[in-house]
DNA sequence: GACTAACTTGTACAAATGTACGATATTGTA
DNA sequence: TACAATATCGTACATTTGTACAAGTTAGTC
């Protein structure tokens, strides 16, 4: 077990943290500018969602010179996990196929990615046989 | 031209807006008994969302007997796509593949759900092909 | 050592969200 | 036709969310 289950992540507070565990020295300047150029927000709105995700446990910072520079405070891949399974569930019944399928038909994926899965899928599979 | 962007549909409403695409006849009680029984809210809490779905024009209703029976007012292909694509934006900067192996690597998708994908793509790149 | 630019802290606040109660209306039934 | 069951409607309300200003702090610079 590693965290007893952090509050819910608001969608903004999710655009955010994607782009600290993106950049290895996320200081608020930083993760302004690292912001997509339509997305309309100050320095200030910025620092509040990284205060409240560190609050709720996503993150943590440490003082360096004058800046906070903050980091993960949570395991990554436990929390895409638990924000997809989510969304799968309001959204698809939890049910993974469907969401799937829905990129499928609407060209987000090309064959060139499903090969790539399908690497992935089988090198997941051998490896839970060999254990 | 459909439907001029509506409000954004918050968690609990896409739940129960899900509910209503997947059963023919929606009225409140039938929404409240497909519920996953875990999910623990009230009759008057669906029907609450229900009526603030209907207001951003996700669903219509009619009169039958005393009740009210719901039904989509929005393309809900075009409805999926859209929180798709906003959920995908806040957690993978974007891109799709990036949630594809994802559930790829946390086997949640299996090879038979791939070779399924891999037809739907070839289906559609000979369509627009063709076209 | 005083300035200034870049930061953080404290605080605010309207709007959206999740959840639900009480009152009123409708309808089939005894 | 009066009752009981079942609905809707109007409303409420504590939290969370999104967004941001103003005041205080720190560190390098002249």
């Amino acid at each position: 077990m590693t965290d007893k289950t952090l509050a819910p992540l608001s969608p903004a507070e999710t655009e955010i943290l994607r782009l600290v565990w993106q950049s290895e020295i996320a200081t608020v300047q930083k993760v302004c500018d690292n912001l997509p150029p339509e997305r309309k927000i100050t320095y200030a709105t910025v620092q509040t969602l990284l205060r409240r995700l560190e609050k709720k446990g996503y993150l943590k910072h440490k003082a360096v010179g004058k800046a906070h520079v903050f980091s993960a405070a949570a395991n990554r891949d436990d929390v895409i996990g638990s924000a997809v399974g989510s969304f799968l569930d309001r959204l698809f019944g939890g049910d993974p196929a469907g969401l799937m399928h829905h990129l499928a038909r609407h060209g987000k994926i090309s064959e060139t990615d499903i090969e790539k899965l399908k690497n992935i899928v089988q090198q997941d599979e051998s490896e839970s046989q060999g254990k």
